[in-house]
DNA sequence: ACATCATTGTTGTCGACGTCTACATTGGCG
DNA sequence: CGCCAATGTAGACGTCGACAACAATGATGT
């Protein structure tokens, strides 16, 4: 009986990471025990432990997994050719519709937990993400579609603003089908502004 | 000897919620532990049970006393009788300010783990959050300082954006003093849009 | 081919935690 | 003054993360 599994499991790192991504997303980051992963993977309680050192290093290989599929996402949206508004636009949409695909992971991406430095890596990853909106920012200043000055403070405006439209989409201040309704016209009111014209 | 303090601690609830935010500041939302709180305060690890159910419970409660905090900066930061611009860099920099010091809690407040419907109470006092903003947006429309159209998306705006930019100099992103420092100019592109006019 | 050895997985243990139940003390209300 | 709800205590249970000692495996060099 008790089909003996080959000793080595093959791939138990991956396994962790995969099964551990499911549980985020379907009970949440609290729900998340490596004893219980271990269980559903069906390797022995300490197994884990091979391939991160605590738990913590779990949670950050999780948020630098996200961060690389978020940056595919976003490079993917880049139109490089496009006019600033529709391009900004795709942008965002890409970005809020990551979110809100997967919220649990973004907040874990954006948690406060990695910060003791290990997170160079992760910290560089994040970094990426905002490169499309600075080369998006250069470009358009290029063109004259876009107000000079300090490009870091205007990428920041954009980028400010779809994060935050994607964190109130996330935590359930905002519900998520009305932002990605109403983003057009979002990001049409970030790029002209709130005073009249 | 052990001078025996009273069976009753007189406000345990309280205690432990100061407490709670104490640690919660200096080490972080995964420090905290019910046990760990009453052996400071001197009760039997027990205690903390009478007055929340659970771990959750208590979470909630500082959250929303949080809220109950940030409202009560944005209020005091209000300022009716000023034009457009100062008067949401002023909201601006009570909601950046009250962030960036106590970044933990602005990240328990804003945390998915209220969501099971137990927090309507600390629903209402988010929304009231917005409601500065709201009523900024509606003042500034019949002033004809903001552009017209659907209320809702134009606070939306300027609300995102804002969160966005304490969520960013809270979770490690920005640095806090930066973000303080460019403040006026943030707000300033938010109304005036980043293209050129 | 085969001995060696780093890698990977297992078992057992430890202390800490959240939660529950049964019990003790207290203070307020009738 | 006696009762009772509220509050605190003591003990137990199951789970967890982490660690250490041991076992199986498979790649490497000769």
């Amino acid at each position: 009986m008790s089909q003996s599994r080959p000793y080595h499991h093959g791939d138990l790192r991956a396994a962790l990471l995969a099964s551990a991504e499911r549980t985020l997303r379907e009970r949440g980051t609290a729900a998340l025990s490596l004893r219980e992963l271990a269980r559903d993977i069906g390797v022995s309680h300490a197994a884990p432990g091979r391939h991160f050192k605590d738990k913590q290093a779990l949670l950050d290989a999780l948020a630098l997994s996200g961060f690389e599929r978020l940056n595919q996402a976003l490079a993917s949206a880049n139109l490089p050719d496009t006019a600033l508004e529709p391009r900004m636009a795709a942008l965002a949409r890409a970005y809020v519709t990551f979110s809100v695909d997967n919220p649990e992971l973004l907040e874990l991406m954006y948690s406060r937990k990695h910060d003791p430095d290990i997170g160079t890596e992760l910290a560089a990853s994040a970094e990426l993400s905002l490169d499309s909106f600075v080369r998006l920012v250069a470009d358009a200043q290029q063109r004259g579609e876009i107000v000079q000055g300090d490009p870091e403070g205007i990428t920041l405006v954009a980028a400010a603003g779809i994060h935050g439209l994607a964190a109130l989409a996330t935590n359930g201040t905002l519900r998520p089908d009305a932002v990605l309704a109403g983003l057009d016209q979002h990001i049409h009111l970030i790029l002209h502004g709130l005073k009249p014209r």
